[in-house]
DNA sequence: GAGGGGAATTGAAACATTTCAACACCCGCA
DNA sequence: TGCGGGTGTTGAAATGTTTCAATTCCCCTC
């Protein structure tokens, strides 16, 4: 139990001089078939033009020598490819990894591999992984932008990769894109706390740099000003660099050192909320009834949390899954290819963590 | 807020006449800067070769015709690509989208492409994306196997694939393997429960085909022999179908109905211990006072459930880390490679949802 | 002024496919 | 007997690279 650290390394028998050296290609399997090259070729993409007798007699000495085709050797005369790239912001986060299977169980209906990349936030990286799978000619790419321009993406689409836009709207419509409407969220997370009485809510934030950001504080700002109360002077906003429940716990710190500590707290998703109850409670401050806590995605395991959190559910499933039929839409559109935006409305579900601020104010 | 279900589909111009028709290759760049097709590779590949004038020719002709190089022709050429696969057997699980992270970050250092399988537990569609990815000639697979057999594997490696067991050891060492001692896991989750007093626990696994799951069960058998027990009269196994919050919910139905109800559960991972969480609260029945409950994984939300979850905590990020390692380390060794096992020590963590069973029994 | 040697560049073969025009064969019909 | 028209099959070109032996060029030395 201590040694988790230590694992036991068990170097064992075994060195395999028996690593084929060179592989078997359809000239092999057309010299055991006795038949041409071509042939073989058409046995395995237009059955319908090979005799029966000569499709059984080539198949058999495929399976006897155990040929295995060669996808890019295969996609480098034929064009397109059966590959799409996934690029998300952060591949480990709940929110991700609820996007994907949707993704994932579309795209494998349509017989197409995914490549998932993940940018760490950071542009650079995200460059790299763009440029890396352009030149594998993948057929596609789902993407969940780093930054804020997009342009790149919009030359990318221009020099004929499918692309659709995760999560993000593009500017002018020039892409595919499938997204929730993210002001929407921050104003029902605002709504909701303004109308419970809070007066002055801590927003923890991620840079603004990231659009979904930008977006949910505009949305924050919007219920702040409907309920008659000065933005600037209700919201108290910290910028996270890391939106995990690390970042949380330091931004908590932060806003009750503040000199008017807020009642309320707006967290940019759930991991960060997670941080915030947990500390919250090490300190010893009661949730909801000292601070409430609002958090954002509803991951699955929100409703599970102590207390239950109240969060902003995105349809996560729906995303994954829409953007998965843009992007086959898209192929299949050879020419005259309308762009789509579908966007999904956020829904703000109700639990334990929030509730009126102790001593309830001059209520509207 | 209501029309979730229903997206607003905005369609909006921009037909785009715009994709590019055929692909620029390396002939085009060669005219364009006035070189053969060889310099313009060696400038690629071995720009020491090359002197810096001509260079900077080639270079600026790359830039100026936006040439994008083809990686599958690359790599029909070439020999070895840099795509490893990853089969795991659930992509949206907690337990599988901590140890991602791990891999990817390892093999994103080593210039890697990943491309993310999920069998979903079926053996079917493990060996669809098996072939697939042996099709597109990856260099390596890593694999946490759906079935019990894992014959097909040790044949991948044969033809030259490198793999890499997930989560799993391999039979004789034939394979690298790295893996978590899920023996001692059981047996860490039955002790724990059996020296607090419990004399009869239910245990909710999942198909005892999974191996992990067979060794669990032996590690939980093991500490009840310890402790003196009968296994099969300590221990009340529900095998489910689907490890999942509603799994853990039907499982614990079931165990409830039993004539002799359990004081304790053991669930085979922390989703499942959530779903008996939740339907213990919707019932009324007080964790731990009545009921006490231990997952499995420790993913990073355990500890925040209410009550927090006594768990088995396994190296996750460790995990994927020595796994991408042992990987690249295989390619490298040409030649003469032994196989390596590294096996973790998982660990218990205590927390609040386990306790004393309610009438404390003839404890031992 | 001839020859040697190193650096830079070239040309062609090779990689495993798909595709397609051309060919062979067989059958029925005039 | 010759001929048209399928149906199957073939051969060769094309795809975008890498690699490597061969070649050119230039400078230096004797």
């Amino acid at each position: 139990m201590s040694d988790i650290d230590r694992p036991s390394k068990t170097s064992t028998s075994g060195s395999d001089g028996e690593r084929a050296r060179t592989r078997l290609s359809m000239v092999d399997v057309a010299a055991h078939a006795g038949v041409s090259l071509g042939t073989v070729s058409n046995v395995l993409n237009r059955p319908e033009l090979v005799a029966e007798r000569t499709q059984r007699r080539v198949r058999s000495s495929i399976a006897a020598l155990g040929f295995v085709p060669n996808a890019p050797a295969r996609q480098l005369r034929g064009g397109r490819s059966r590959t799409v790239g996934v690029v998300v912001r952060e591949i480990g986060s709940p929110y991700f990894s609820e996007i994907l299977p949707g993704l994932e169980s579309k795209l494998a209906k349509e017989q197409f591999l995914l490549m998932v990349c993940s940018s760490d936030d950071s542009p650079d990286k995200e460059a790299y992984y763009l440029k890396t799978l352009e030149e594998h000619r993948v057929a596609g790419i789902l993407i969940s932008p780093a930054g804020d321009d997009i342009e790149h993406l919009i030359a990318l689409r221009q020099r004929g990769v499918g692309v659709v836009l995760l999560d993000r709207l593009g500017v002018g419509s020039q892409l595919c894109a499938v997204a929730v409407n993210n002001v929407q969220g921050g104003d029902l997370a605002g709504d909701h706390l303004f109308s419970l009485g809070h007066r002055r809510i801590g927003f923890l934030n991620g840079p603004s740099t990231v659009r979904q950001c930008a977006d949910r504080r505009e949305g924050l700002h919007r219920a702040a000003r409907r309920a008659g109360l000065d933005p600037d002077e209700a919201i108290s906003e910290i910028t996270l660099s890391v939106l995990n429940a690390q970042g949380g716990e330091t931004g908590l710190a932060q806003l009750l050192d503040d000199e008017r500590r807020p009642s309320a707290i707006f967290c940019i998703n759930d991991m960060v909320a997670v941080g915030v109850l947990r500390d919250l409670e090490k300190r010893g401050i009661a949730a909801p009834g000292e601070m409430s806590v609002v958090g954002y995605d509803d991951v699955e395991f929100a409703a599970l949390l102590s207390p239950a959190l109240t969060s902003i559910r995105m349809p996560k499933q729906q995303l994954g899954q829409a953007a998965a039929e843009l992007l086959v839409t898209d192929f299949r559109a050879d020419d005259n290819h309308w762009h789509q935006e579908i966007v999904f409305q956020p829904e703000l579900i109700i639990r334990a963590s929030t509730a009126p601020p102790p001593t309830s104010g001059q209520a509207s």
